[in-house]
DNA sequence: CGCAAGTGTACGACCGATCGTCTATGCCGA
DNA sequence: TCGGCATAGACGATCGGTCGTACACTTGCG
């Protein structure tokens, strides 16, 4: 027997955008249904939970954002240039998404990971995992770049975890004021993070 | 006149607490109450909604945070140095609250930023000003540090709000991994985001 | 000085609505 | 007719919020 209804994916649709709208807590399965079409009763045929429909939604969005990355990322033009494309393409995404809905809806894993982090295991556990892959896959392209001597940084691990925490930390602040401008500094900060550190800090320390 | 009671008082430490550990949206009145040891019957009389208890929460937090920021801020030292303590108390301040509950609840305003911002206005605005505030407290540092000829930046608002968005990211990653290990690398990446930029950024542009 | 009236504080019970979830059953293709 | 996909409806619990009232204390009159 195939599947003779949508209703799943019309689901985890609804639901993808209605959560990066209106958050998790907030959201109710009913209005979840309503926005998708989808009678209430058929929600639990088709999600074991509140909790794994947001799971679900988890990998699907990653799953598209990771083959964007990749995209990017791997693409065949020098490291630096790579990851400014990265940037560009968040900044653009954050901005239709804002022309489409009125309102910067940030990024969803940061969302959900400052919502939910404490309070449910899975959800964190994915999300740790999201995270460690975009950093992982930042690390890549700095390794590279080290390589070829195009920046100098010690702990390329560490550097990519700083790059990816500016960017939540940016998309925070688009979201918080409705506004991606400021997210035009994101390359330039990126630059300044990957920069050999001037020496003269010992000036200031205690 | 009729009796006193420290009932808003016990609301607004419990408030406060739940909501950095459990967000907002999450909690309902009853467990507030029930944690302050305050009768559901009297939130009311001392609150006009939830969300008004929401910002009397952010207000009242603020308002300590900040008397902080300015007694390190404005300290007798160098800017540079001023700024590092700054990190170093968020640093301590978050390692607390790992150890006194068990979890890193990160900071209430970021929390409360991405789960609230597009939900009510009144909450937006409230964090807005809070922000503007930090993003102020710092430019003023750096712009300090920049007559002194320390740092090198163009325009030092800019810059305080990449250090501050930097602070929110990391903090993100210390709540989601349950982890203050690399609130470490703060100093160091501000001071990145501080220094002069090297002139070769023309080689990977576009 | 004593005591009741008046005033504003504090609170328990309860509201309709909505929460996430489940079960009994309709429905359709094979 | 049969089997399983899909759904309607309702479950108990909890949501944010309201309301009538008992209480504590001041005030003013006798």
């Amino acid at each position: 027997m195939g599947r003779t209804s949508d209703a799943r994916e019309k689901i985890l649709t609804a639901a993808h955008s209605l959560i990066e709208l209106r958050g998790y807590s907030a959201l109710g399965v009913a209005e979840i249904c309503k926005a998708a079409g989808v009678p209430k009763g058929s929600f639990y045929y088709f999600f074991e939970s509140k909790e794994a429909l947001a799971l679900a939604v988890l990998d699907e969005h990653w799953e598209a954002q990771r083959s964007d990355w990749a995209r990017v990322l791997e693409e065949d033009a020098q490291p630096l240039s790579r990851l400014r494309r990265l940037f560009e393409e968040t900044e653009a995404g954050l901005r239709a998404g804002q022309q489409s809905c009125g309102t910067v809806s940030g990024c969803i894993f940061g969302n959900l990971t400052l919502e939910l982090s404490n309070q449910t295991e899975p959800i964190r556990e994915r999300l740790q995992q999201i995270f460690d892959t975009q950093v992982e896959m930042v690390d890549k392209v700095i390794a590279e770049a080290r390589e070829r001597g195009e920046v100098a940084v010690g702990d390329t691990r560490e550097a990519a975890r700083s790059v990816v925490a500016q960017l939540e930390g940016q998309v925070l602040f688009a979201k918080l004021y409705n506004n991606t401008q400021h997210l035009e500094a994101l390359w330039d900060n990126c630059l300044s993070l990957l920069s050999a550190r001037r020496t003269d800090t010992a000036a200031v320390s205690s």
